[in-house]
RNA sequence: GGAGGAAUGGCAGAGUGGUUGAAUGCGGCGGUCUCGAAAACCGUUUAACUUUAAAUGAAAGUUACGAGGGUUCGAAUCCCUCUUCCUCCGCCA
């Protein structure tokens, strides 16, 4: 969320900002609003005064036994009261348009975000080894899973509906041996480890910035309940409505989880195999960093997330989003793009963005640094892949893949696999 | 699922209708004392918002004692609903 402040005094800037991302925001509606509601605080702060005085002067009256005195002041703290419950009325109203106003508009780009309408401007920033060259024709992961019998789509749409994936054998091994070394991985590098819930109510998805407006794509569990379409949201809240220490700042923490969408709008799109899945596991990546700091967190975590990549031996480029095309709480994002024989493309394996204190005025996670600020400012918070598995999987199978089917396993990972060096037909 | 109890400032813990934003203790910060430290003593110590003044320090006001609603001229204090935690019983991975 924008701070109303900010927003009433640079209406420019956020016009510029939310014409960068391909949006609107009705500005003269917001002025207007913000306008209304100090003018309506002054009114009924002016009457709270006034009652608590004479509420005060009452009390002393009584006291004094002059009962009469204290009778008229009564009545007139009675009329006192209806004028504030108008007020209030008007008051709340207001309130409630222009956090409806507020809680709907994106996050202000951020300086390091390179203008662009949409992803055919994003700029690569870093590239990772090559394409991968075959001297065979290489298949693509959903032919080889099928090959190998690791993937069987069709009895998960049985269980449950299409975009479901069940996984057997090595496949089902291969998926949790990517787990545990992207958190082994993640935890070396100083990450703490976390098993959160994958379940969570409408004040921490509000809090990440995915309700009010992203309903559409979570899954629904119960009233006001949603399965967590990434750990981002459990992680960041862990924090929801607390004041951090500037010592203990920056916090890095990890988990793994599974991660639910609708998918709602993508129909058609990525139809085959692990690539888009209404279920899919993810180790996820969470920062809070104090604001001078957040820029660089940004790039090192990047750095950490391009690090698995690495490690696995995967070719890979790191693409800086521009202003049209970063997410809804970012203000700016880095992609991490996998080379993906069956595309013949790169494709996004992971996303790590700062998101300022967009999430944290959300969130209310604030931090004190009584050596270098009086009072409390809010913390910024970032998120990043680091990685979603099941694309890791899939670029594993199709960069991995030999000429007789089978799949060698990336060295890093063999030690997960129990020793097995390639998986074969089972 | 059944029966009880609790929720106050960083922590502990007073406070059952009228200068209580909140006693007291601990912790934190500043000072006195000391070569220095400890002890002792003195002072200080919440946040959000509004306005004014200005620039990171201030003044005035409003709100906040788990959350929301109600009673009242006035509520931490009375009533209702919800949430969370604790104890006991039942059930269970």
């Amino acid at each position: 969320m924008l701070d109303s402040k900010f927003v009433r005094e640079n209406p420019d800037l956020v016009d510029k900002a939310m014409a960068s991302r391909n949006t609107t925001w009705p500005r003269q509606e917001f002025l207007e609003l913000e306008q209304s509601r100090r003018e309506l605080i002054g009114q009924v702060e002016e009457l709270q005064a006034k009652r608590n005085a004479s509420s005060k002067e009452i009390g002393s009256l009584m006291k004094a036994g002059q009962k009469d005195e204290a009778g008229k002041m009564r009545e007139e703290v009675v009329k006192i009261n209806e004028a504030i419950e108008g007020f209030n009325f008007q008051l709340s109203e207001v309130e409630e348009k222009l956090h409806h106003i507020l809680s709907g508009m994106p996050n202000i780009p951020g300086e390091h975000c390179p203008l662009g309408k949409d992803e055919t401007e994003n700029v690569e920033v870093f590239k990772w080894g090559e394409p991968t060259q075959f001297d065979f024709e290489p298949k693509a992961h959903w032919d080889l899973g099928d090959e190998l019998g690791i993937f069987d789509f069709e009895r998960a749409s049985k269980i449950a509906m299409s975009r479901f994936a069940l996984l057997g054998g090595l496949g089902a091994k291969l998926e949790r041996a990517l787990i545990n070394f992207m958190l082994d991985f993640l935890t070396k590098e100083g990450f703490k480890e976390w098993w959160p819930p994958a379940i969570a109510n409408a004040d921490t998805l509000f809090g990440t910035g995915q309700l009010p407006k992203f309903e559409e794509d979570l899954f629904h569990v119960d009233k006001g309940m949603y399965l967590i379409p990434t750990a981002e949201v459990v992680l960041t809240n862990i924090h929801r409505d607390e004041t951090l220490s500037a010592e203990d700042l920056p916090l890095w923490y990890t988990a793994f989880t599974p991660c639910f969408r609708e998918e709602a709008g993508s129909a058609g799109r990525d139809t085959r195999g692990l690539i888009r899945l209404h279920q899919f596991d993810k180790v996820e990546m969470v920062k809070f960093a104090k604001p001078e700091d957040s820029d660089n967190q940004l790039d090192h975590m990047t750095k950490q997330a391009g690090l698995v990549l690495e490690t696995l031996g995967l070719p890979y480029r790191i693409i800086n989003l521009v202003t049209g095309d970063i997410g809804f709480s970012a203000r700016q994002t880095f992609d991490l793009e996998v080379w993906l024989p069956s595309y013949n493309d790169y494709k996004e394996i992971s996303s790590c963005s700062n998101c300022g204190d967009f999430q944290a005025r959300r969130a209310n996670i604030r931090y004190k640094d009584p050596e270098n600020f009086k009072g409390t400012r809010y913390v910024h918070t970032l998120n990043g892949s680091g990685l979603a598995v099941g694309r890791t999987m899939a670029a594993i199978i199709e960069n991995y893949q030999q000429a007789d089917g089978s799949i060698k396993v990336p060295d890093a990972l063999v030690p997960y696999m129990g020793g097995i060096e390639y998986i074969t037909a089972q």
